[in-house]
DNA sequence: AATAGTTCCAACCGCCTCTGT
DNA sequence: AACAGAGGCGGTTGGAACTAT
């Protein structure tokens, strides 16, 4: 990996310093033609179209939520899955911050191999689960002191429109009122959960019934959702 | 402590669709 | 209408990290 094949393109692990590099030709071009990418930018950044939109939109998108599938999101995955099938840019357009790779990734790894749902034996997962609720009850009490300040953030920067307009789109879906809506893990029925929308089409039902759970942009940060929110700061300060 | 198995996730590939000419 | 290029999508791979034995 890592290696420069046909044509020159770079292949493998990007670097930072390629990762800072599309940031600042996405903050200066915004998103799509991507294959000027390689034009606009010094030799250091051999990589093609196809390569640089997939880093740009499974990694460092500024929205991107990053940390553990949530209980709720597992249920609405599977929810979706059942409605969907392998649709998965379909399904992740109802889980804000998420991709569709990463929930592809989850949904293989969880319930594809031992044929339907749920992939591990009760036990397991009802521990697996448990143990995520304990850590995320801990961090609900946090998240409610820091959501306003968040929310407060997050219409400074709908605000300052010419800073990032080219994330426009995604912040948009972002936001909307189930924000409040991450209570019960445990529900059986994820119809429960959905607010009623305005519109009432069942794509718009879709959409509203996604949700938005900043626990991972406020507190349990890894070192790798640390580094992109680093990035992401240099985007928007 | 060593090994095997599992999970996670970034990244690539090939195909399909969309859009501009 | 036909073609080409770009973008989007789903499937797959491979390696690192984690967990169980």
């Amino acid at each position: 990996m890592g290696e420069e094949e046909g044509g020159g393109w770079r292949k493998g692990p990007w670097t930072a310093e390629e990762d800072r590099v599309l940031i600042e030709y996405v903050k200066v071009h915004g998103e799509g033609r991507w294959n000027n990418v390689s034009t606009h930018l010094p030799p250091g950044l051999k990589r093609n179209g196809k390569s640089c939109r997939l880093r740009w939109v499974n990694y460092l998108r500024p929205d991107l939520k990053r940390g553990h599938i949530t209980p709720h999101e597992e249920n609405l995955i599977l929810h979706l899955h059942a409605r969907w099938g392998n649709r998965w840019s379909t399904i992740a357009r109802s889980l804000p911050g998420r991709t569709d790779n990463e929930i592809k990734n989850y949904w293989r790894t969880h319930f594809k191999k031992k044929g339907k749902y749920p992939s591990q034996s009760p036990e397991k997962t009802q521990v697996r689960l448990m143990r995520r609720q304990q850590f995320q009850a801990m961090q609900q009490q946090q998240q409610q002191q820091q959501q306003t300040d968040m929310k407060r953030m997050m219409l400074l920067l709908d605000e300052s429109e010419e800073n990032v307009s080219t994330f426009t789109h995604s912040r948009q879906e972002i936001i909307h009122p189930s924000v409040q809506d991450n209570q019960g893990y445990f529900c059986s029925d994820i119809e429960e959960y959905r607010p009623i929308p305005v519109s009432s089409s069942s794509e718009d039902m879709i959409l509203w019934d996604g949700l938005w759970n900043l626990e991972d942009l406020q507190g349990n940060l890894t070192g790798r959702a640390n580094y992109q929110q680093t990035i992401a700061s240099t985007l928007f300060f």
